[in-house]
DNA sequence: AAACAGGTCTCATTATTTGAGACTTGGTTT
DNA sequence: AAACCAAGTCTCAAATAATGAGACCTGTTT
């Protein structure tokens, strides 16, 4: 794994944290270090450093590094401050009261899907969605809908950034043809995700924008086609758009999430 | 504020991301350099770098930083991987059901109380614990209960980084007050919050233990001076035990949070 | 229009990171 | 039991990157 950070000691040291959040499981130091490409006493220092931190978290018993505690806390500050959350706490609550489904609301981070908060539906089934969870933009219902409303450059860097992995059979595999729904999206206003992320798993997405038109986020409602056809989707668009659009007046003046 | 992280360039540029965190809103870059004791290049360097890597994000408008979405994708791994949460969660839902109060779990990060869950009392009221959030462990019960079976030298480190600010009449004001108990606390099992850190919340606390008899974290039920008294609480005092021993125990050979 | 404050940039100096390689440790094979 | 091996840890001279005094913008106030 090449760390092209860029800023400095800083940005390789985060490198490395990322990379460790990456595997999604506690490592070795042997792990990391066989797809890192910086030399073993480098790398060893950065964990060390970021151990000693907190950053990190130390599994004596079985040698394994994980992201530490201190994550928690300042993701705590982060949510609150630099997310939409907060804004768009009550009129979560009222439209999954309202549509009865799940309720997600997302926002862009590198280029990825970072889900910020969520309702879950009445009925007990779980969607993969949680609060700090991320999932690819070219396959998601909220993804498409924030690159579709995005700004030239801002798309273009996003776009480098989209794996196209083929989850399902319905998955865009390649950037044209996402360019090509994302056009249809921004005319249209709404995005659907059909079945492209997961089986079963259905969504529509409307974008969360400033009063200046820029994207800051996006709404989504999901379910699963054993409950709704896509069609049957459609019929809360009114209602998505409304609450989007209250979030989004709602923030006015107020936090736009800089790059990326 | 004084950085006295070591840890090198990392440490420095983690101390700076925590001094804009601990703001709680968000900062000009003049008013964190004010606080600082690093020369304005220095600082201005760290917090681009920050902003950079979307460890802060960057307000234009109101020319204000703030923690960036990046923490809250990794603070999702470290809550998965590095928390009992997870372990937790199954025996948090049934202790809630069984008393219908607030219960919340509690791990200890650099000499503060991280709630690492919660599920809230079935009747409005609201704590103000949440995910991510920290409170001093000199005044709450699961502070306290944490600090008491803790091992000497992690104590004697722990107690210096408490601040013995009193919020209400019943809080510790000095080291001694409280080590007189700690001892107490050791005996009795459980550790009691007497309305030391908001007043009219109580709550009843007991600790989490590896098979070793480290202390990894601990649980508390909560509640209002109008709903229960101490000795109220003190009923609940054999199922909040339970509880904490069973997530001990399946916490075995798992992950033992190092240093702090 | 001048003064000012907050923010940004430059560049020689200095201190810190860097990484090849050697060492230590714990476990496994012969 | 000895030899071996792999994973993790440490050392130190060379090289690179961080440092910070001060200059320079830029928008706002008097």
């Amino acid at each position: 794994m090449a760390y092209e950070t860029g800023d400095g000691t800083v940005g390789k040291a985060l490198g490395v944290l990322d990379h460790v959040a990456s595997f999604g499981r506690p490592v070795r130091f042997s792990e990391v270090l066989a797809q890192s490409d910086l030399p073993k006493p480098t790398l060893y220092r950065f964990i060390q450093s970021l151990t000693n931190q907190n950053m990190l978290s130390y599994n004596p018993d079985r040698q394994t590094y994980a992201p530490g505690l201190r994550l928690l806390r300042l993701a705590h500050s982060a949510w609150e401050q630099s997310s939409l959350a907060p804004i768009a706490r009550p009129f979560l609550d009222r439209l999954a009261a309202e549509v009865g489904e799940a309720v997600h609301l997302a926002q862009i981070d590198n280029g990825q899907v970072l889900f910020i908060d969520k309702r879950k539906a009445k009925a007990g089934y779980e969607t993969l969605a949680q609060a700090g969870q991320v999932a690819p933009a070219y396959c998601t219902g909220v993804g498409k809908v924030i690159l579709a409303h995005m700004g030239e450059e801002r798309r273009a860097r996003a776009m480098q950034q989209q794996a196209f992995l083929a989850y399902t059979g319905a998955t865009h595999s390649n950037a044209n043809a996402l360019e090509g729904e994302l056009e249809a999206i921004r005319v249209d206003g709404v995005a659907f995700d059909r079945e492209e992320h997961e089986a079963g798993i259905i969504s529509i997405a409307a974008p969360i924008l400033t009063h200046e038109n820029r994207v800051i986020g996006a709404l989504s409602i999901a379910t699963t086609t054993q409950r709704h056809s896509i069609e049957g989707l459609d019929a809360f668009r009114s209602k998505l758009l409304d609450t989007a659009a209250r979030i989004g007046s709602e923030a006015r003046s107020w936090q736009s999430p800089t790059t990326v």
